[in-house]
DNA sequence: ATTATATACGGAGCAATGTTCCGTTTAACA
DNA sequence: TGTTAAACGGAACATTGCTCCGTATATAAT
């Protein structure tokens, strides 16, 4: 009955810091293999792999792990903010390297992944325990804000309808990718080029057909 | 990794055989004494009670406790379908006791207390564990039949509206108390009766101001 | 009533897992 | 180079679901 556990607590959680705190350079170099190794075998073996099995394939013990993240769901949350942050900032990324259309449909990917991972997580996500509580909404909050600017792109080159709904078209997506990623990812992903590209809109002069 | 488990296995669990598949008296004693045991242990320190304080609230050993549920969920699940079907007699007797608008009412109240209960299992249910596949559904699907004479008779006296839909009702009272049980049950129980008492129909000849 | 035996019981013990403790190592700085 | 606060590793602890097996007993045939 450990029952007394505030939200916050004050332990630190490592990577929410922004990861430049006056770190010792060995401490830096664990965090960054504790998310690394977490990424990969959440993604192996799901979220209830042991935090064991996470410190061995980051090559360092079980204080270490636990100096820096005091709880297996600090674990959890700090790998899901690092992935949040990725998929956001590859909207810019996209944005700059190609088309306007081709950037939207390769970020649409890039979030169907997100979410087919995510999805592996959020079972345990959705456990109830509170130390999730806001993830989820943190998560809409900070890609919504990200996408936008590549649907505004995408219309003012006339590549889609230019009363398509942003939310509505992620919110398709994730529900899309929700319940079929897990059992068929490349399924999940051809749905979703599929779906993306029926936004498609001529560009004209250009009679395709 | 024991991950083999498929669906049913065989190991009996124990109350589902009905009850009376030629039990020695101490097994049955054992079973109830566990099942009570469990239902009170769950309501008040919610699911993730463990196995050992069950065991020694039903006054029995291990042993006999996995002899009778091979696994902790199935303790579960035996409880919610005892519960359920405590339940769903009910409309039966309380529809002899009383006049028809209050045996509904009477019911909706109970409907409220089990879905409230329920709610607190309900975090475990949806775990993810296929244990506790097809529970739900068949919460409903053995409730639902129970009711609808309940409304049928309060239709034909004519104390609610002809038209009203019992899944509709059920399904509200049901979301009623989903959110607001844990924390207040009394709280919920008004609720529900006043939305029940919102379906009264003035029965004719008495003008009810 | 006695006895035989299938059935049930109890609880110590096992394995897995999250978490803590503490002696040892090392990066950083004077 | 020496000092020291910070970080490291991993054995050990606590909790939990579950198993094993020696003991006890309800049941029924004699």
């Amino acid at each position: 009955m450990s029952g007394v556990r505030s939200k916050g607590d004050q332990a630190e959680t490592a990577a929410d810091t922004g990861g430049d705190r006056r770190l010792r350079a060995d401490a830096k170099r664990s965090i960054d293999a504790l998310m690394q190794a977490a990424r990969e075998v959440f993604a192996s073996s799901g979220v209830d792999a042991t935090v064991r099995e996470i410190a061995e394939r980051a090559g360092v013990g079980m204080g270490t792990l636990y100096r820096h993240f005091p709880q297996r769901a600090d674990l959890i949350t700090a790998v899901l903010h690092s992935e949040m942050d990725a998929c956001s900032d590859a909207a810019a990324t996209l944005a700059a390297k190609h088309p306007p259309f081709e950037a939207l449909a390769a970020w649409m990917q890039r979030y169907a992944d997100l979410v087919g991972t995510k999805r592996g997580l959020a079972k345990a996500l959705n456990s109830g325990d509170p130390v999730f509580e806001g993830l989820l909404t943190r998560f809409e909050e900070r890609l919504r804000p990200a996408v936008r600017p590549l649907f505004a792109a995408a219309i003012v080159a006339g590549e889609i309808e230019p009363d398509t709904d942003a939310d509505e078209i992620l919110c398709a997506v994730s529900s899309l990718c929700m319940s079929a990623y897990d059992a068929k990812p490349e399924h999940a992903r051809r749905m979703v080029a599929l779906f993306i590209d029926g936004l498609r809109r001529p560009v004209k002069g250009s009679s395709s057909h």
